[in-house]
DNA sequence: TTTTGTGAACGTGTTCACAGCG
DNA sequence: CGCTGTGAACACGTTCACAAAA
């Protein structure tokens, strides 16, 4: 199975999604071409993502919709419970306290820090809010989650790395330097903003008005 | 600039956030080299995305920073505001009004929009949640931001849309189905969870364990 | 016949390396 | 000399197309 690309391991996320529709829709059988439809994607990516992780399926019948879905689980990671911590209990850190999905994906969250005493104490579904500094290694937090603003993500992350988390989820808009030990995902919004706010700037209306002088071309 | 691709644009949001830093650090000129070491990549990659738009650079010099920071917020839309509304005043729709990310980005949050009639009539960051069949195209919404659990998200994207919105901002872990003219980014955070979840289950500790069998070969 | 699994062809985005210009 | 702008080379991910299996 040797090496597995980010997007394949994006689209299993996808696929597992569908799997658990089709399974609750009473499907016992679907096929790539089917599994691609409701993905907007060829048949051909499917069969080549699940490939790269074993043969799952029957030629001339699909996949085992039930099997699939068992066997993307376990890749993912999804049949075992995670320690995690939220770092930032703020409007963002207090929404993914508050966030189903966290423990539906096998996310326990277990603690929540903050840096500002007026937040310390306070109650988040069921958890005190606890102050920063004490945060470290003893409670065995598995994933950090930064959901403070940019100028502390940084530090917040160094220090979930010496309180010997395996990985990071940040919330805030900057590209973080962490061991390579330690796996990073970011979410930033801020970029999905921008990438929107670019396509509508460059779509139908007026197009992508020229400031000041007339349009250079490259020599 | 004929076409430009989508990790163009995400990356042009970085070195966008960059220059802001470096600008506020008094730095007057930049290069290539030094902007790609920000960001953890290539001055290659830096100089072939800025020249998709233009020559903003000078040979022997580098790039005058506060010229390429309002060159590239034009490029990205950010010289203007976007009359926004946010449907689902949950946890997260709550957390996104509080956001100030998006008045920075440009984005105004006129409305907000709930099914549920408990929270209808609430006030957030001074605006009082109307219900969701109040959305219409009236009030000229350009952008429409979906924070609603994922069984409403298809329905409220159709809504948006027949709200006369030109793009939208999906929180929920869904892909949506949406007219072409319409430019839809989805910030799906469940994925990055389970991105994360497969990358801690399948480095260091033990790797993936495969469960039952021994493994089988292709044949 | 249906549908998978996969090598080969293709396309897209990244990196190299250097000509060109300040 | 320093650094940009860019064609050419390269790497990587997607799609094609078909042999193999049910």
């Amino acid at each position: 199975m040797s090496h597995i690309s980010e997007p394949t391991v994006r689209r299993l996320s996808n696929y597992y999604r569908v799997l658990e529709e089709v399974a609750a829709e009473g499907k016992r059988m679907i096929s790539s071409q089917l599994l691609a439809e409701r993905e907007g994607i060829t048949s051909a990516q499917v069969r080549k993502d699940l490939s790269a992780f074993g043969s799952f399926g029957r030629r001339g019948l699909g996949y085992h919709v039930e099997h699939l879905r068992d066997e993307i689980r376990a890749l993912l990671g999804l049949d075992r419970r995670w320690k995690a911590c939220i770092v930032g209990a703020g409007h963002i850190g207090s929404a993914l306290v508050s966030y189903r999905g966290f423990a539906d994906q096998g996310f326990d969250v277990i603690a929540v820090f903050d840096a500002d005493q007026d937040r310390v104490g306070r109650t988040l579904e069921g958890l005190v809010v606890r102050h920063i500094s004490q945060l470290g290694p003893k409670e065995g937090f598995e994933i950090g989650v930064i959901a403070t603003p940019v100028r502390a993500a940084q530090e917040v992350a160094d220090a979930l790395v010496a309180a010997g988390v395996q990985g990071i989820l940040n919330f805030a808009p900057r590209k973080l330097k962490v061991p390579a030990s330690i796996t990073l995902r970011t979410v930033d919004m801020t970029m999905e903003f921008e990438s929107l706010s670019y396509a509508l700037t460059h779509t139908s209306d007026s197009g992508p008005r020229r400031r000041r002088s007339a349009p250079r071309r490259r020599a």
